[in-house]
DNA sequence: TATTGTTATACTCTATAACTATA
DNA sequence: TATAGTTATAGAGTATAACAATA
């Protein structure tokens, strides 16, 4: 029930610029990862399990939207790997308790120093203005996504 | 050889705060998709086409970022799908010409008209001070990429 | 001989279906 | 019987190596 006809115009073209842009630099952002070269999936394992803590296989499954067995196989490899434990819950001995290693745990922040260093790179060339606005932009990017 | 400390640790916030929140956006609009499910690559094959004409395998692989023989089974597969098209060139007959057919335009328009409504639902939810702040954003972000 | 495109083959990630253990 | 996890098997997507066609 839009009636200022600018105003529909702007924010249609805002949506097009936004997903461009948005699609875009992640695809980018993706590249800058550690060297052991972890999968998407991976990567957000390790994330979720050192943001949130210990987690069972269907909370990681349900987090990443992959099935239970393809994150069982993630897991597998994980724990191979040295970078999670599974423990069998003691309250529920049908559950799995996946933790975080201390090796884990340095893969996950150096992945993320990597991709916070290669945008400090790019923020670094921009001007004061172009920094408050992405400092704006960036709560309201990350409160979008996660409605 | 910063000497104002606060600049430092805001600048250093910004690129964290940025990160997560465009890997998650990302992320969840990859989800709007068109019904056809197509992969990352497929998708950005049709885009490229639409947007920069007529494309050699060599260089859609290149902009991809995958090898030749994949973006040549990623051709096969548009093409048995009647999304693209191939022909010699005239010019020079080692080759390929990929051409986007009325389908593969029509695929490729749908899946971004579907992003772009699920970003509009949330536009809708701001004010004006926040589109103001993205309609800067979404400019800065995409030369950021680009780079 | 160099370049463009393609085929052959193997590896990774994910999915569906079936199985095991615990409640 | 229901739930959590796992195993078995198959389908995409990508990669390296080798081959074919043209310059």
């Amino acid at each position: 029930m839009l009636t200022i006809v600018t105003d529909q115009r702007t924010e249609a073209s805002l949506s097009a610029e936004l997903r461009a842009a948005t699609l875009r630099l992640s695809r980018r952002l993706r590249r800058e990862k550690a060297d052991d070269e972890l999968s998407d999936t991976q990567s957000g394992v390790l994330g979720a399990l050192l943001r949130r803590g210990e987690l069972t296989p269907a909370a990681l499954s349900a987090h990443e939207r992959v099935t239970p067995p393809s994150m069982n196989r993630t897991l597998n490899i994980l724990e191979a790997a040295g970078y999670v434990t599974r423990t069998k819950s003691e309250a529920d001995r049908r559950l799995v308790l996946v933790g975080l290693t201390d090796a884990g745990r340095s893969v996950v922040l150096e992945t993320r120093r990597r991709r916070d260093a290669w945008l400090d790179q790019r923020l670094a060339a921009l001007d004061a203005d172009e920094l408050a606005v992405l400092e704006g932009a960036a709560g309201i990017l990350r409160r979008m996504a996660d409605q």
